[in-house]
DNA sequence: GTGTCGATGTCAGTCACTGACATCGACAGT
DNA sequence: ACTGTCGATGTCAGTGACTGACATCGACAC
């Protein structure tokens, strides 16, 4: 038998979401969160380089799930449809992750320094979907128009799918968010 | 006679540029900042919410100087060519600081907490100036997209006035690369 | 001459974050 | 079974950003 409890790093971002929601992001003292965990704090900075990072290591998986997509599009596909494949792998990613992803989204919402590091996560995120595209042949600065403009897409999306009624999925407010997209480049 | 040097806000953030010039962002502290402008530690936090903050105080100055001059463009103006009018008058403010906008940039570049913020300060400038465009009677998406637009102008602008030899000026390379988006904008 | 005010100083405290070193089950090799 | 290594965690002692409470003392008004 492991001398551990198994799943340190998932009881630390379960504590801190919790803690983060019940007394706000401020109020929240890292020891607290680890106690909860029933860890220490030194470890709690072994599994996250920060205080805010905790709520982002999500952010990773779905910049490597959403370049994988777009890379792996098939190779007639024109950039923006290599992206709305992207965006397609993305919210089957979200499936039936709705009431976790509130959660998260209010603690954000409610602190400032939790929106800074959201903007971090964005930007890294167009910027490798740009360089995917670019791995397509795509050049510039399409490649990064494009993944400024799938990076909104998906912002906008998400913020509506965050607020929709239970039964709604993901995608189709992704794809209702890229025709938006869509009509006003055409010049709507 | 006053009890006090004047410009203690500027003395600081002069120590603090040279400072973090010299040793990095963070091999510098908020005590060596003060001392260098002969006040304490605390007298610092009265100033700057926070030791980046040092740094961008200048950011607030030009947001309200871009979004007055798109304002006040003429009520026959289309959006884009508010826009122009705002970056004729950033270029403006900027004439003769290339040298202490350089130093800044170089601080900025070497740090990823500085960069953390300086996305903060590019966010919040394109919601003011999408403000400033509604209040023109602009519609949405159309305001928020021409100020994400325009920020991006003003950033592909600004480094290449960096990086630019001493004599240009920064408002032609403003409007090359305002040329540009239209250019890309109309399909190009 | 007196009183208020504002910018600064002083001091003590909290907490995010780090480095160095100790602990002890698991597991591999023998 | 015996032993040595390893990896995740704990322990402890810092450093430094940031805050609150209170003191100081020229300037300025009355």
């Amino acid at each position: 038998m492991s001398r551990w409890q198994p799943n340190a790093r998932e009881r630390l971002a379960e504590a801190a979401l919790e803690l983060y929601g019940e007394r706000g992001f401020e109020q929240t003292t890292v020891a607290g969160i680890a106690g909860r965990a029933g860890l220490t704090e030194r470890t709690f900075f072994r599994h996250y380089t920060d205080k805010r990072e905790v709520l982002f290591a999500g952010a990773r998986d779905l910049e490597e799930l959403f370049v994988r997509a777009v890379a792996g599009a098939p190779a007639s596909a024109a950039p923006i449809d290599a992206l709305a494949a992207g965006l397609e792998a993305v919210a089957e990613a979200f499936a039936g992750r709705r009431a976790f992803a509130r959660r998260r989204q209010a603690v954000i919402a409610a602190n400032a320094e939790l929106q800074e590091r959201e903007l971090v996560k964005l930007a890294s995120l167009a910027a490798a979907l740009a360089g995917a595209l670019r791995g397509r042949g795509v050049g510039e600065p399409a490649a990064s128009l494009t993944a400024e403009a799938g990076v909104a897409v998906f912002k906008i999306g998400f913020e509506r799918w965050i607020g929709a009624d239970e039964e709604r999925d993901m995608a189709p407010l992704l794809r209702e968010s890229l025709a938006e997209l869509r009509a006003v480049a055409a010049g709507g």
